[in-house]
DNA sequence: TCCGTTTATGCACGTTTATGCACGTTAGAG
DNA sequence: CTCTAACGTGCATAAACGTGCATAAACGGA
């Protein structure tokens, strides 16, 4: 196989990969445009002296902008990875789907495969830029006053955009996950949003990272009863979750994140 | 084999190439158009000099590929990021404006100064996420179902969103700008929707690169003296811009872009 | 018509670029 | 700590590139 494409399409080929996949292996992208992996790297070195990518080893990750909020989305990226991959499980082909705000919540969007028919609806700008290259994804966007420090639409305007619309999942992003507290946030509007959002899904699903497992926030969204299933990670302390699977919550287990 | 082409006419064909396949290499159209590689050399620089292709090692690309609408986004960053200083002039402090979709009003959307206070409306996602990052600017999104090919909402909710909206500018993203033909856009929906958002502003501004000026798509948003200003590239033939100036539309050049 | 000018092209030559390979270095997992 | 895979650097090479120059056709004014 000759490698047969020219090196700014080799790059910006890679650039989509970034922002579709969230991440770059060198060897990986050395195979599949059939060059070296000098040449790769070579590449990733350019991108990342544009400032269009962050060069790590072994590959490289999206440009992490100073923004409050985008730089939330990128951190532990490959923990949120594998998080989403268990998620992906959940998501039925031809549902209607709401994506929440969140940066697990873009993972997993990130994760779509790309032969997967969906009808996508979501508030979060980011979010949508990533479905939007799906190629078999059905994406709605929600309207509204965009509150910054949740990166998404979530006055009165979007519950008026999502009131007439059913989700059959509803994958909910959480700054806090305690059987007890239920799912709950920072925010009292976003609070009130996706509370509203999760009533009119039929199942509500959250993937929650270690770091949020255990603890609560000021606003609760649903009780932890209210959520159809959890996604914890492998390592999620087993003590802290046992009482959701008593609960009757269904619970899925990530895999190990291998960088 | 002979020549017997003329110089025109075989940019031309060069320019049908880059669009249909979206790439070309200079040895291919040696053979094809039996020149020597010196001869088309000299065509593809000509034609990146005027904006119409970007020149690569071994052949050139289009400047708008018919890749993912994300990387449609980030083509010609140079010139399209001169192009937005020069419209930034055009947006005052307090103002509503709305952001069409389009390569060119990302760009004018990155070139905010932080300190500038805006209430921007879009319904173009990727934008969104520039506009939210910006400390000063009230974003408000419009929603609605998102047309892959356009990469925005437009189809009838969207236009429900804004029509209780009169932006104080319109930046309109524009596929051609003829003197004749007004500013034109390959999609049916996407026409409508962007002359819809035009008739509810208060102006219409836009910016047109090189590639784009003197053509025409297939469907008319306005004619051009619906508006109210344009802004051109540095180089932009006189020939064609003399027209817009006499037809009596504020005209704004950009400066030279610098590398 | 004639002759100078412009323009498009091809060729020769030195330069730059993209790429792969060899080799020593370093990061990161166990 | 050790070991492996990824890394950077230097170098070699072939292809692509730009430049200067020559040629020939097209053009344009006297």
């Amino acid at each position: 196989m000759q490698p047969d494409l020219l090196l700014r399409q080799r790059q910006n080929l890679i650039q989509d990969r970034l922002r579709q996949s969230g991440r770059v292996l060198a060897a990986d992208l050395a195979q599949e445009f059939s060059v070296s992996e000098d040449t790769i790297r070579r590449d990733l070195r350019e991108l990342a002296a544009a400032g269009l990518c962050e060069r790590v080893y072994g590959g490289a990750l999206p440009v992490a902008p100073g923004g409050t909020f985008a730089r939330r989305m990128g951190e532990a990226p490959e923990r949120k990875a594998a998080l989403a991959l268990a998620a992906l499980a959940f998501i039925k082909p031809g549902s209607t789907v709401f994506f929440d705000a969140g940066s697990t919540n873009l993972a997993i969007a990130r994760a779509l495969p790309d032969d997967l028919a969906l009808t996508a609806v979501t508030n979060t700008p980011l979010i949508a830029t990533v479905l939007v290259e799906k190629p078999e994804i059905d994406l709605i966007l929600v309207g509204g006053r965009v509150d910054r420090r949740v990166g998404a639409a979530i006055g009165a305007k979007a519950q008026r955009d999502i009131e007439t619309l059913r989700p059959d999942l509803c994958l909910l992003g959480t700054c806090g996950a305690d059987i007890d507290a239920g799912l709950t946030v920072f925010e009292y509007e976003d609070a009130e949003f996706k509370r509203f959002v999760a009533r009119g899904s039929s199942a509500v699903l959250a993937a929650v990272t270690n770091d949020k497992l255990g603890t609560s926030a000021p606003h609760r969204v649903v009780a932890a009863t209210g959520c159809a299933a959890l996604v914890f990670e492998h390592d999620a302390p087993a003590d802290v979750t046992r009482p959701f699977e008593t609960a009757g919550i269904t619970i899925a287990h990530a895999r190990k994140a291998h960088p």
